[in-house]
RNA sequence: GCCCGAGUGGUGGAAUUGGUAGACACGAAGGACUUAAAAUCCUUUGGCCAUUGCGGUCGUGCCGGUUCGAGUCCGGCCUCGGGUACCA
């Protein structure tokens, strides 16, 4: 009889559902505590293994606050736009929505099992209507909406046009694209077409032609975020840039906001500096070049202004529009051959050949601002089109990238900046440029002898002075790109009236996403949306056929769980007001450059328009670490090269008493093994081709009056017999070279990881860890998992079968992924729950191995039978505890309430262990002890928790009860064991009254026996003694 | 290349503020109970030396420093993981 955990949560579980224990809504008498999870795309492969380990930390939490009397948000629900779903329709023809709703309804099956403590009632999909409305909606008022420089924040864009038509675009401060400066009067005579043109130069969410991420194999275009190295993220297919017309968010308007809010916030500052990097500010100065015999002039960004009296050279962007301007006759040729090579290059391709230096002159000259030497502008691809002007002013000495130009094309360096103390060396003699920051100005006119910092503000006042540049910051960071020319995401609430773009009424959202008769883009490659029936509106304008990528539903769904089912409203000004945002935000690290900006951007414009309350939408996040695989490994043997090794391993070092070689040559021909001293040639192959060889090899050993075994691999089956024949060849016995036998059939061997000399004559291969337990294979049901494997034979080991096993990115093709519902078939949720924890700090990344759950599936069984007797019935005393139990119970709600604080979940299943050991240990079945213990571990472990509540004789949830308090009083020690160390290396343990002053416990260590031993014949220089922690006394 | 993070027994990990390194668990070895198995319980389990007992000694990636005392702090290096990549 024991603990039937199967039957229990299930009750539990269904108990649960039907009460609605976990359905929360405001409550002005408690405050509030908002824990989120990311949730999840709902893939077709389940819930991934990786998936629960941070749903449970953020669930114990959840339940833990709401045991502390906080109003818990803990909701959940699915990313449901994705592209796998996407694929498989287009594959298959099965709408996206059939698949994504079959695959949540699974999500949801493997979440309840789990026994996670969401309120369901708020669920939300981003692809149901009643969802997307609101990214709709959101997305409309981007479009009406400016960044006012002036007053730091977004406003409508009414206001914008009113400073249009009383003072032009001279008087507004704003984020915009490059849009050239008008008047009132200028504005008020154009069109509305040109206005419109203008207005989207302003508008936080606009149309325009921009250098894009095109990937052809999935038809579409990709977010920065959404490629690495080249591929897309999702598939891993090639992408290219490509100039397309897209919807963009100016979310670069945010970026400062965006870095400052980082502050503020409560993140691993591994993840903010991701955050930081990829928003990349840089500070620095903005300078004009005049061109020689020309008017245009070239604009360009640098952050070293200081080095100016180094630049010797100009490089612009392939794809700058002065090139085709400037470039000289004779080097027109080169010049368009370097920028069509350039164009036609893949993204990949540029990325592989980042260190090749290329490049050509334009035949045009700039002049140095500050020198007025001529200085020849090339064209190279180091300098990128979309970060600052496109264009720089190359410095050579300073900067390893000029440095490295400026080699190659043999073009001056002049160093301008050197190390305080060090010598003027001549920089043709450099290998490398000296790029850093530290350092005074040298050969630079008026800056000479400044420091770095000072001389770049002095170059920036004297350029502002003559009005030649200004200061400035650049930002790595782009605006997003909005739209994909894909069928499933949220359709744009825009329609096209001439070619311009404008908004659907409000009172028309949500615009359904239509049905199509494919998935696929049209023939004439418009996005599948031109294939629906009637896509336009009422008044019969076009509708836009791109819809919006994958975070724009994700992007401020926390606020929608708020108020998840307002139809009036995204959320009612209540629920923001008291949900405020999320104090807790659990997830992985890899949304830092995506959904958690693109999240934080949401939500800042939200704050503005007056939406959200809280400039930040996640107070706390913790990132849970990545779970990877454990792989295991069978070896199957190469059997010719096993026989090989072998017989090496009788013949090397003389251990038949003559000399052998291994490999041996003789012109074309090559033996296994040869001596010379018994004019002995040893051969080893399979049967069939050592037939083949008998003949030939013999002639040759008859004219050399050499003799010859062939021994096929077979043989090695039995050693002694091989060996016997070597040594009656050895003895001058006349041995046969070769014995007829039948050949063996090719059968796959495996051995047995620690045999010798495995690593000589295997090849390790993938098992699934499934067959593997504690490293040992199941072998019968290896021979039973693939066909080719039935006749597999096994080398053992003390007669076992030992895996090798390796830390591996978790897949299928690598058979070590492990699914979570066959672990709570096997030993229950409350097992899985706490083994999860278990196994380490949330935040690490760790190989998931199951091979401890074993440990932690005991632990529950036994905290189960604290409550019960020997036959499992149960039982519980009411004797009053003594102090020894109530210092076990105390110590426990101590270090758990600790342990949940710190997050530090790990620890607290250990705490519940060595509490459970203990009250074994001192048989103690007390009611008074016990009760508390239930309701201590319903965070961590609620389906027993709930159980045993029950079973105490209570009524109503656990979950609604109240978090055990600690009581001092029962934690008072009266006396410490002290380590006494001498020069700080323990050697004895003394145990004194907790009270001793220091001077007491100075007498009393000197006094103890056991120092004598110590201090014997040496002289005490000093004594350290802190109270309640380590004696130490240096001799 | 640059920016982060991490290195502790056979394994996962603990040591919260500089104060008894290896908690807890797995695995392993031995034993008890049992016709047997499962389950359960007990003992040992960082290395080396000693082993009759006492014990001794080294030990937290490597080298050095600060300190009465360093896994923890500082400097330099090595390895692994993550981010980023011509960002001017």
């Amino acid at each position: 009889m024991d603990y039937n955990f199967s039957e229990v949560e299930k009750k539990w579980q269904d108990y649960w559902r039907s009460n609605k224990v976990y359905k929360v809504d405001i409550d002005h008498a408690r405050p509030k505590f908002y824990v989120l999870d990311m949730f999840p795309y709902p893939s077709g492969a389940g819930l991934h293994v990786g998936h629960p380990l941070g749903y449970i930390a953020s669930d114990i939490y959840a339940r833990y606050k709401r045991m502390k009397g906080f109003n818990v948000l803990h909701p959940m629900g699915y990313d449901a736009y994705g592209l796998p779903a996407e694929q498989y329709a287009i594959q298959t023809g099965t709408h996206p929505a059939i698949t994504t709703d079959k695959n949540i309804e699974r999500y949801r099956e493997q979440l309840d099992k789990i026994g996670f403590s969401f309120d369901w009632d708020r669920e939300v999909k981003t692809c149901d209507p009643a969802y997307y409305k609101w990214t709709q909606w959101t997305f409309i008022q981007l479009f009406h909406s400016w960044y006012n420089k002036k007053t730091n924040k977004a406003e409508k864009i009414e206001a914008l046009i009113k400073i249009f038509e009383g003072e032009g675009n001279g008087a507004a401060e704003a984020v915009c694209s490059e849009t050239k400066l008008f008047s009132a009067a200028q504005w008020n005579t154009m069109n509305e077409q040109q206005q419109q043109e203008i207005l989207m130069n302003y508008r936080l969410a606009y149309l325009a032609d921009s250098m894009v991420n095109w990937c052809p194999a999935l038809g579409t275009v990709l977010a920065n975020d959404e490629v690495s190295e080249g591929l897309s993220v999702r598939g891993g297919h090639p992408v290219e840039r490509k100039s397309m017309k897209n919807w963009l968010l100016r979310i670069t308007a945010y970026s400062d906001k965006l870095l400052a809010g980082l502050e503020t916030i409560d993140w691993s500052e591994s993840l903010k500096d991701i955050q930081r990097n990829w928003i990349g500010k840089s500070t620095g100065g903005s300078l004009s070049f005049k061109l020689g015999g020309s008017e245009h002039s070239i604009e360009v960004f640098t952050t070293r202004p200081d080095t100016i009296f180094g630049a010797t050279f100009m490089v612009l962007a392939p794809e700058h529009e002065l090139v085709s301007l400037i470039t000289s006759h004779e080097q027109k040729k080169e010049v368009e051959a370097y920028v069509q090579r350039t164009k036609n290059r893949s993204e990949r391709e540029r990325i592989a050949e980042v260190k090749k230096v290329s490049g050509a002159f334009t035949g045009a000259y700039a002049l140095n601002p500050f020198t007025g030497t001529e200085i020849p502008v090339w064209i190279a691809d180091y300098v990128l089109m979309g970060y600052g002007t496109g264009a720089i002013m190359a410095v050579p000495a300073h900067d390893s990238r000029d440095f490295a130009f400026a080699k190659y094309f043999k073009l001056p360096v002049i160093q301008v900046i050197k190390k305080e103390g060090e010598e003027l060396s001549d920089p043709a003699t450099w290998d490398e440029s000296y790029d850093s920051k530290e350092g005074v100005a040298v050969n630079s006119g008026f800056i000479n002898g400044l420091s770095v910092k000072e001389a770049i503000s002095a170059v920036v006042a004297e350029s502002e002075k003559r009005g030649i540049g200004t200061a400035r910051i650049n930002f790595r960071l782009r605006d997003a790109i909005f739209s994909r020319q894909r069928y499933w995401g949220e359709p744009f609430p825009v329609y096209y009236k001439d070619g311009m773009p404008y908004t659907l009424d409000e009172k028309d959202l949500p615009l359904e996403l239509p049905p199509v008769d494919a998935f696929l883009p049209t023939e004439t490659g418009e996005p599948p949306l031109a294939r629906a029936h009637n896509w336009k509106t009422k008044e019969g304008y076009p509708l836009e056929t791109n819809t919006m990528p994958g975070f724009a539903g994700s992007s401020g769904y926390y606020l929608r769980y708020m108020d998840a089912t307002n139809s009036e409203s995204y959320f009612s000004a209540e629920a923001v007001n008291y949900w405020e945002n999320v104090d807790l935000y659990m997830g992985g690290a890899e949304h830092a450059t995506g959904h958690l900006i693109y999240a934080r951007f949401w939500n800042m414009f939200l704050f503005d328009i007056g939406m959200a309350v809280k400039e930040e939408p996640f107070k706390k996040l913790i990132n849970q670490g990545m779970i990877q695989g454990r792989s295991s490994f069978v070896y199957r043997v190469n059997l010719e090269k096993m026989a090989e090794y072998l017989m090496w391993e009788r013949l090397r070092d003389r251990k038949t008493g003559v000399l052998f070689e291994k490999d041996f040559r003789d012109g074309n021909r090559k033996f296994d093994f040869y001596s010379a001293e018994a004019k002995l040639i040893i051969e080893i192959k399979g049967q069939k081709s050592l037939e083949k060889l008998v003949h030939p090899y013999e002639d040759y050993c008859r004219e050399r009056g050499l003799k010859m075994l062939l021994i096929p691999i077979r043989d090695f089956f039995n050693m002694d017999e091989v060996m016997d024949r070597v040594n009656r060849a050895l003895k001058g016995e006349d041995v046969p070279a070769l014995i007829e036998k039948e050949p063996m059939k090719p059968v796959p061997v495996y051995i047995s990881k620690n045999y010798p000399g495995r690593e000589f004559y295997t090849e390790a291969i993938h098992v699934d860890v499934n067959l593997v337990h504690n490293d040992v294979l199941d072998t019968e049901a290896f021979r039973n998992w693939q066909p080719h494997l039935a006749d597999s034979k096994f080398i053992l080991e003390d007669g076992k079968y030992i895996c090798g096993w390796e830390v591996e990115k978790m897949s299928k093709s690598k058979y070590n992924v492990q699914n979570p519902d066959d672990l709570i078939e096997r030993y229950g949720a409350d097992t899985l729950r706490l083994y999860e924890m278990f196994l380490g700090p949330v935040e690490q990344s760790k190989p998931w191995d199951t091979q401890g759950i074993e440990g932690v599936f005991r632990f529950i069984r036994k905290f189960w039978r604290l409550f019960h007797d020997e036959s499992n019935d149960f039982q519980l005393s009411d004797e009053t505890p003594n102090e020894k139990e109530l210092k076990v119970l105390h110590k426990t709600i101590r270090k758990i309430e600790d342990d949940i604080e710190r997050f530090s979940f790990n620890t607290a299943v250990s705490a519940f262990m060595i509490c459970t050991n203990e009250l074994s240990e001192l048989k103690c079945n007390k009611r008074a002890i016990l009760e508390p213990l239930s309701v201590l571990i319903s965070p961590y472990a609620p389906h027993i928790a709930e159980e045993l509540w029950h079973l105490c004789g209570h009524e109503g949830s656990v979950v609604k009860q109240p978090f055990p308090v600690c009581e001092a009083q029962y934690l008072v020690e009266n006396s410490f064991t002290y380590p006494v160390s001498f020069n700080g290396k323990t050697r004895f343990k003394l145990e004194l009254p907790a009270d001793f002053t220091v001077a007491e416990i100075e007498k009393a260590a000197l006094e103890s026996e056991e120092a004598q031993k110590w201090i014997e014949g040496k002289q005490i220089r000093k004594m350290i003694v802190v109270p309640q922690r380590i004696i130490n006394i240096v001799v």
